[in-house]
DNA sequence: TATTTGTTTAACATGCTTGTTAATCACGCG
DNA sequence: CGCGTGATTAACAAGCATGTTAAACAAATA
């Protein structure tokens, strides 16, 4: 199983192959078939293990009772931070959402009422604020998509932005904080923002 | 050649079929090796020609002779207008740099230089402002990654959040110009941004 | 007309991947 | 002890994808 998600999200699924599963599970490709029947069946369940992965890291951009700007820094930077700890999850999962749209229906089932939810505790702390006289130009939604837009593409391109600044291997984490720190401050720019 | 081009932008490298690519361009599939030997090969040019594409797409973020603010605009705007004329591109590409990092030499052939000089003329023009008297308080890099990664991450995520805000598929363009009116705004007000 | 060159086709070879199966094994229980 | 259930294995079946090949074909050239 654990080796099916490896698996799965290193290469997806058409790449990925079942007897290498198995190897790296250390069984015979037979065993394999015996418990899951089929890949399919398989990989039904590790995307929704990874979805619900996903959604979970919505959730992380709220965080506690802590002023409202302080509370968007540090849910930014959870959730950036989760995403670096897991950074081949966005891309599966979109690829394989494109790829088959069948599995459009798991992602609908699991996203849509974490998203909802979020969007909905996020939208009462934006109203709270605006009522305490900040000037809050946002919907919950546009905010929401600005921050999960830059973090999930600062780790999507990640590959790419290193080679492009030519950044090294090793200077991965300090590429990383700096671009935190730059999503913080783009967030926050328009949160306070003085109002004509 | 635009056949191959379809297929490979559509099921990736690993899930395209010769024999589909073939069928489409309405030739045998002997004749297919025939021209171009391997898959590989021929799945290379079309590499080669997309990557190219995606860093034209960045030179459509600095526009015509036009005050600033309303460049950044126009900028904005062409590039989010271009991606969602091509959809598939940003995914296909990124799944294929990181299935595969042999890709990556094309990526930083291309990329690169393309890349360097965009961001050359954008710190050029941040900087001319800056002498205007404006504040402007990013460097190009930052701010091309800003927006990037909002104009990419809105086409990539598009399927996804079309789901969660349960938008129509005949909505699909008003979504985008909403969208987009929304990353503008995102973007002008770290930009606008009275320094203290 | 005969020859050469490059194109096209059908048929084939090979290897790989998923999935099955039948035989064997291990083990708890009557 | 013997029996039965589930686990395990090796071997196999079928299908499919890539790539090759040898023969037929077409057209230009000598």
């Amino acid at each position: 199983m654990l080796a099916a998600e490896v698996e799965f999200m290193e290469k997806g699924f058409v790449a990925a192959k079942t007897t290498d599963i198995a190897r790296r599970a250390g069984v015979t490709h037979a065993m394999l078939h015996y418990y899951y029947r089929t890949k399919e069946n398989l990989f039904k369940q590790v995307f929704q293990k990874k979805i619900q992965l996903l959604a979970d890291s919505f959730v992380t951009i709220l965080s506690q009772e802590i002023p409202f700007l302080e509370k968007i820094q540090q849910g930014v930077s959870a959730h950036l931070d989760f995403l670096a700890a897991n950074p081949r999850l966005p891309l599966f999962v979109l690829w394989e959402i494109v790829g088959n749209p069948d599995r459009q229906e798991t992602c609908r089932e699991v996203l849509l009422p974490v998203f909802k939810k979020v969007i909905e505790e996020l939208q009462e702390i934006l109203d709270a604020e605006r009522r305490r006289g900040a000037s809050v130009p946002e919907s919950a939604q546009e905010l929401m998509l600005n921050i999960v837009s830059m973090n999930v593409f600062t780790i999507l391109s990640l590959p790419i932005a290193m080679l492009l600044t030519e950044t090294r291997e090793e200077d991965r984490d300090q590429f990383l904080q700096r671009r935190k720190q730059q999503i913080v401050r783009q967030v926050l720019s328009q949160l306070t923002e003085n109002h004509k």
